[in-house]
DNA sequence: AGTTGATTGAAACGGCTGTTTGAATTCCTC
DNA sequence: GAGGAATTCAAACAGCCGTTTCAATCAACT
């Protein structure tokens, strides 16, 4: 059973710091590991090396806490991945690869610690008082700047409402990795896992598809040409 | 809090037939509605019209009711949606389109109770004992059916791995609405929610937006033909 | 009718939960 | 260094959890 983990399996919190960012550091990894109901504040407080009583002084209750933690992280996370920015000049097809890079090495790479995207992600899937903000604040923006790309790479040709359905295709292709990621290592080999489900190949798979599928590029049919290869930036 | 929902929330289970079949019937929507954690034998058994102890007569322990609940679930599922069957002779778009709308229409669909595919949906994002077998049985069986189709659309110009990726970026998707129906609809004006993002508009876009990028279909910037809408099934 | 086995029922058992208490301790100001 | 607020601590609180108990009830067969 999932939930039949070793208690107090995160390493306890960093400690020097503000009492009150060691609460908001544990209670993030513990609510991201176990969800709400079945994260204990006494985990909490002992990962986090305070008494008990300390989550109830600093923040009044579980349910305040944990409206607390979304919001650091979400707010670690803007200031870790903000919006990419370009020269006004960067082709469109290009600004596309880069968004989709980077939204799939904030959902899957191993640069940041996951529990940041883990305790979003329960967020999106089962939304609390605590999603509103996050959607306003943190999805829509980057929502509009895709679609932005997209009606760049379109030239105006397509109404705003299939825009977004089409930005919509993209997200969804990258969400499934992140939440869906362990059926999807089930139904796909291990060594294909390992090659080509990197954050990066599957930048360029998503890329592609959308850029042929718009007409931006040759159909994925079509025999390879070194004009698609250029589309992988240099690491 | 998604957690605060009052309890109870369900209806009684409909009285009359083997106790063990009402347990199972209430332990799946109440295990849907509140995950495992927080859904409560207690509740399970008030809607299921038996005694506390039932639970441990029939299944022995909450866990293993769980696990019982999640397999007839999907039992039911594979019984109410079978695997789509067509002539010979339809082309592989058509096969695609159909497997598409079949698929979103399983996910999204009002036409059966919702908590089946809830619970799934759960089992999907954080696996449990249960996980395995529902992927064997009834997930993988769709992968395949889904990849035989993309490699007849691409008469074996691709390569099988290349297939499987292209099918996760089909399901993906797809899935997006299912797993965060709710953020869509933050991000997506009301009006269009309602007109576009039927499931049977969802499987056009989707579909094609597939055959498109396959070279199978002209792109979405192509100005609009008829042959295009030849993709609609009547209805 | 009587016996046997399967099923149901109300009540209780530990154990863990979030939260509170009130005293002990630390920290800062005068 | 004394006074007073802010913080920490161990301990306890009431409540709900899954599970167990054991007597009561039911069904079937001789």
């Amino acid at each position: 059973m999932a939930t039949a983990r070793p208690a107090t399996v995160s390493a306890p919190v960093a400690a020097g710091d503000d009492p009150r960012d060691r609460i908001l550091a544990a209670a993030g990894q513990e609510f991201a590991e176990r969800g709400y109901e079945s994260a204990t504040v006494r985990d909490i407080c002992l990962a986090a090396g305070v008494n008990v009583a300390a989550v109830n002084y600093y923040f009044g209750d579980k349910q305040r806490l944990y409206i607390e933690s979304v919001k650091h992280a979400h707010e670690l996370r803007v200031k870790q991945v903000p919006l990419p920015e370009w020269p006004g000049d960067r082709p469109a097809a290009e600004r596309l690869h880069d968004f989709i890079d980077n939204l799939l090495e904030r959902m899957l790479g191993f640069g940041q610690p996951p529990w940041q995207v883990r305790l979003m992600l329960r967020e999106v899937l089962q939304p609390t008082d605590a999603c509103r903000e996050l959607v306003e604040d943190y999805m829509r923006p980057h929502f509009a700047l895709l679609v932005s790309i997209l009606d760049d790479l379109c030239a105006g040709r397509l109404p705003e409402s299939e825009l977004r359905r089409i930005a919509m295709s993209i997200i969804g292709q990258c969400f499934l990795y992140r939440a869906a990621g362990d059926v999807v290592g089930m139904l796909v080999p291990h060594d294909e896992i390992e090659t080509l489900h990197t954050p990066a190949r599957l930048a360029d798979h998503v890329t592609c598809f959308t850029l042929a599928a718009l007409g931006a590029a040759p159909p994925l049919t079509a025999p390879a040409t070194s004009s698609r290869s250029t589309l992988r930036t240099p690491r």
